[in-house]
DNA sequence: AGATTGTTAGACAAATTTGTTTAATACTCT
DNA sequence: AGAGTATTAAACAAATTTGTCTAACAATCT
C-alpha cells in the first residue's frame, strides 16, 4: 500500500508533473504523455495510478480551490484590527498570495469558462464563507460609514475592486512583462502595483 | 474570383463560426469541424478557403486586435476637454467597448499566454501609439497636479487600474452570474460596476 | 523465500483530428 | 453554351492522443 523508493514518489511526481502542466496549458493543450515525460516516468503509470486525464485533471483542479480557500478563510476570520487597518492587511496578503500563485487565477478562469460545472464546485467550497463574510463586513462598513470615518461602499463592490486590481496585475503580467528589463525590476514593478492598488482602494474608502 | 449567391457568403459564415468558436474555446479546444458545422459548410470548404487551422486562427486574432485598436486609438486623440472629464469618458467608453466584446480580453490574454509569440504582435500593433498617450496624458496629470487639482499617478498606473477594474469585470462575469437571477438584473449589476469603477477612480485622482 | 506492489518498455487498439483528394453537381459570368 | 468557380459528399491518409495490456524486472514486506 505504502510507497516505497526515494520520498518524492512516482504518484507524486505525476501529480507536480500534472500540476505545472495545466497551469501553464490549460486542459485541452496539456497531452498526457507530456506530463509523464515531464514526471519522469512511462505514460503508462500515469494510468496505473490516475486511469484518465480527466481524473487526474480534477484532483489538480480540486487542489487548487483548496489552495484558493486559504485567503478566503483568512478574509473571514473576524479579527480585531481597525477595519481600515484590516482592509489595507487582505490586500497585501492576497496580493502576496497571488505572488506566490500567479497562474492560479489564469487557470481557474479559464477552466471554468470552458467547464461550467465547475463553477458549481467552486461555489459550493467558497460560497457560503464568501457570503457570511460579506454580510459581517458590510455591517462593519456600516458602523464606520455611521461615525462618518469611511465613504459608503458595499462589500461586494470592494471585494470586486480589490481582487479585480490584484488579480489583473498578474493576469496582464506577461504581457507587460518587457517593460521591466530584468527579474529585479519586473519585482520592482510588481510591488510598485501593489503600492497602488493600495492607495487608490484607501481612497476609494477613507474619508 | 467574386463571391456570388446569398449575401452571407461561405468564406464569410466560415469566419463567422470560426470567431465564435475561437473565442469561446480558445485554440486548442476548437476543433475545425465544429467551425464546418456552425458555418453550415462541409469540413473540406474550411480548408478550401483558409487551408489551416491555424492560418484561420491567425485571421481571427489579427481581426482582434484590429478590435482592439479602436478604444486605444480613441485613447489617443487629444480632445479638446477637461482631463478629469476625460478620464470619466475613457472609462466609460472603455466599459461599453467590453460590454459589446465580453469576450475579448479573455481570448486575447489566454492565447497570448499559450502562444508568446501573439504578445510581439499586439505590441507591434499598439505599443507606439499607447506609448505615445501615456506620454501625452502623463504631461497633462503633471499639469493637473501642479495646479493642486489632481492627486499624482503615473499614466501608466492609472491605465492598469482603469483596466483592470474594467476587464476584471466581463473576465469574472461567468463567476459571478448567478448573483443575478435574470438578464436585466444581470445588466443593472453591470451598470452598477461602471458606477463603482468611475467612482473608484474618480477618488484616487481628484482633489 | 514468497507474495505483493511498483515500474519499465513496448506493442497495440480505438477514437479524434487535420488535411487532401476526387467525382459530381450547381451556380455565375461572359 | 462554355468556362470557371463554388459546393457537396465521401473516401482516405497521417498524425496524435488516450487508454489498455502484457512480460519482465525491481523493490519491499511478512
Amino acid at each position: 500500500m505504502t510507497q516505497k523508493k526515494d520520498a518524492k514518489n512516482k504518484k507524486q511526481q505525476i501529480l507536480d508533473a500534472a500540476e505545472y502542466e495545466f497551469l501553464t496549458n490549460g486542459y485541452e493543450a496539456t497531452k498526457t504523455t507530456q506530463i509523464a515525460k515531464r514526471a519522469g516516468v512511462t505514460h503508462a503509470m500515469l494510468h496505473y495510478y490516475y486511469q484518465s486525464k480527466e481524473n487526474l485533471f480534477n484532483k489538480i483542479f480540486e487542489d487548487k480551490i483548496e489552495t484558493l480557500k486559504a485567503p478566503i478563510d483568512a478574509l473571514a476570520q473576524n479579527k480585531d484590527i481597525d477595519l481600515r487597518d484590516r482592509i489595507r492587511e487582505i490586500i497585501e496578503l492576497h496580493f502576496d498570495f497571488l505572488k506566490t500563485h500567479p497562474d492560479l487565477p489564469h487557470f481557474l478562469i479559464n477552466e471554468m469558462r470552458s467547464n461550467p460545472q465547475l463553477i458549481k464546485i467552486l461555489r459550493e467550497k467558497v460560497g457560503d464563507t464568501l457570503r457570511g463574510t460579506f454580510a459581517t463586513i458590510q455591517t462593519e462598513i456600516d458602523e464606520y460609514v455611521a461615525k462618518d470615518i469611511m465613504k459608503p461602499i458595499s462589500a461586494f463592490d470592494l471585494f470586486l475592486d480589490i481582487v479585480s486590481l490584484n488579480v489583473f496585475t498578474f493576469i496582464s503580467l506577461p504581457i507587460f512583462r518587457h517593460i521591466a528589463y530584468n527579474e529585479e525590476k519586473e519585482q520592482q514593478l510588481i510591488e510598485n502595483r501593489k503600492k497602488e492598488i493600495i492607495q487608490t482602494i484607501n481612497y476609494r474608502i477613507l474619508k
